[in-house]
RNA sequence: GACCCCGUCGUCUAGCCAGGUCUAGGACACCGGCCUUUCACGCCGGCAACACGGGUUCAAAUCCCGUCGGGGUCGCCA
């Protein structure tokens, strides 16, 4: 097999997610297994959402696991820069040849047509869903003017209005599209930055990614992306759509219903080779079927034509007991420095250190009282449990509580720390009319637990993100059990 | 709703493309046993699936058609 070129495309929003690394994995293994070269392109043309920390976070993660890659952002390569951010000039350029072909043209509709246009084809239950075309028909000339002029607008691809667009996927064959159902993609956004679709194509192209390696959602908007090959005279890479991970009822993974982010997979003490280990079981398994093997074993036999197409369903339980299995192999020494490195570094023990110094009178009550801070999950007795109910509330009232809470303020927050931590908890109880005492203990006892703990928002602070939504998870599913 | 993808034990899968070797194999979970001062590990055994209907064929999990079921997409998010 020739050299192949495969990139992963992460949008920094938001935590690292279990599917990137999943994705990574396979995008790595073809590269390497073919001798290529194995590119990071950082996708941050969300200027609203995109942000620093967690393009930080998608490098430290991608490393934890192992996929180191050839080319990126840190490490540079020849066909830089690779973080599209950085490439506005050369998609607006790319941009204008496609108006100058007719193949894209500048749409002037407003938001409030196109949210009124979705609105009622959404209510009259219209199978042709999507941009009508309505700009379509204004002259380029005059098109030139008002664009000249300073009017705000979009670029929109224009496909063609008939015919059939056949596309080939490597795992499925060809797939058949009727050319009138697709609509006109927005391809530059009134900002001037790209979307997904043109950046990804154009960037594709230029940096000779040979391979395209990606999850199965974006099956649908192939077409479109054919069609930016075609109008630019490109020869198209192989197109190659994973299966979907998904949550145990088979809808596609999310955060509601699962661990998602490898941050928390990290904190909770999982093995990054175990992780790795147990992704690639999802939709692939070995020729001699073996359910133990290394990174390097897997690039060896990779063939993505044996990856089957089924959504596998992502099941915590037999990652545990893989990671299990690595642990116990593990040479003692390993064991214990693993064990330092990753749940007792000294960065975190004083940080705990600092919360607990004044609570505790003996070092060797230490343990006792910070035990919370050093596990995945926690327990909660009768007691704590009858603490998780909210004032004056239900119990299934209270998880529903805990719920808005966790989805409409703690997960929307940018930045976790004790101070935004605050922030959210106060606004919460003010829009909520709650009292804030009546709130902030169910949370402390869900985070952790306990009843005496150290201060709430410093505790979340320390424990993060991850645990505190994992253990609010667990204690919704309490409540709700509850009576 | 429209379009597209998918469909083997509860879950991950092998087998399917090149039909017989499949009374469908392995793994997780579960159940039972062994080991053991306890727990865990480990070992042994058990339970458990070709979605359904038609067709092709001497023969179908494997090929074809239909049905049903599940999923994805339909954003100036990716």
């Amino acid at each position: 097999m020739k050299p192949a070129r495969t990139r992963i495309a992460p949008s920094p929003t938001g935590d690292p997610h279990v599917g990137t690394a999943y994705v990574a994995l396979f995008n790595f293994a073809l590269a390497r297994k073919t001798g290529g070269a194995f590119v990071l392109r950082i996708e941050d043309t969300d200027r609203v959402r995109s942000n620093e920390a967690s393009e930080r976070m998608i490098f430290e993660s991608l490393r934890w696991l192992g996929l180191e890659w050839d080319e990126g952002p840190d490490v540079g390569g020849p066909y830089g820069p690779y973080r599209q951010s950085e490439r506005t000039a050369i998609y607006r350029e790319h941009v204008e040849r496609l108006i100058e072909a007719g193949a894209a043209y500048p749409c002037f509709c407003t938001k409030e047509r196109l949210d009124a246009l979705r609105e009622e084809q959404r209510r009259s239950k219209s199978s042709v869903m999507g941009y009508d075309g309505h700009c379509r028909s204004i002259p380029p000339e005059e098109a030139a003017r008002r664009r000249a002029a300073g009017e705000p607008h979009v670029i929109r691809l224009a496909m063609p209005e008939e015919g059939e667009i056949v596309v080939r996927d490597l795992l499925r064959g060809e797939i058949a599209f009727d050319a009138a159902t697709i609509d006109d993609q927005i391809l530059l956004k009134s900002d001037g930055y790209p979307t997904y679709h043109l950046a990804n194509v154009v960037d594709d192209h230029l940096m000779e990614i040979t391979h395209v390696i990606r999850a199965e959602e974006w099956i649908s908007s192939l077409p479109k992306h054919v069609r930016l090959y075609e109008a630019f005279g490109w020869e198209p890479p192989v197109f190659c759509h994973l299966p979907l991970l998904r949550n145990a009822d088979r809808s596609k993974i999310s955060k509601r219903k699962n661990p998602v982010s490898l941050t928390f997979y990290r904190r909770a003490g999982f093995l990054p080779e175990a992780l790795l280990n147990y992704l690639a079981l999802m939709g692939w398994a070995m020729p001699d079927e073996r359910d133990e093997f290394t990174l390097e074993e897997f690039v060896e036999a990779f063939d993505p034509e044996r990856i089957s197409l089924g959504g596998p369903v992502f099941d915590l339980e037999k990652l545990i007991w893989l990671n299990g299995r690595y642990l116990r192999n593990l040479e003692p020494g390993d064991w214990v420095e693993r064990l330092r490195s990753e749940i007792l570094p000294d960065s975190y023990l004083r940080e705990v250190a600092a919360l607990v110094r004044e609570r505790v009178d003996t070092l060797g009550d230490f343990m006792a009282y910070a035990a919370f801070f050093f596990t995945t999950g926690v327990e909660y007795d009768e007691a704590a449990r009858a603490r998780l109910v909210v004032k004056g509330r239900t119990p299934p009232q209270s998880a529903k509580l805990l719920r808005t809470l966790l989805e409409e303020v703690l997960d929307p927050l940018l930045e976790w720390n004790a101070e935004t931590v605050e922030a959210a908890l106060r606004g919460f109880c003010e829009a909520r009319e709650l009292r804030p005492k009546e709130l902030f203990m169910p949370v402390r006892v869900a985070v952790t637990g306990r009843a005496a703990t150290p201060p709430l928002f410093e505790t979340m602070a320390v424990l993060g993100r991850e645990l505190c939504r994992h253990r609010l998870r667990r204690a919704i599913e309490v409540l709700r059990t509850m009576k």
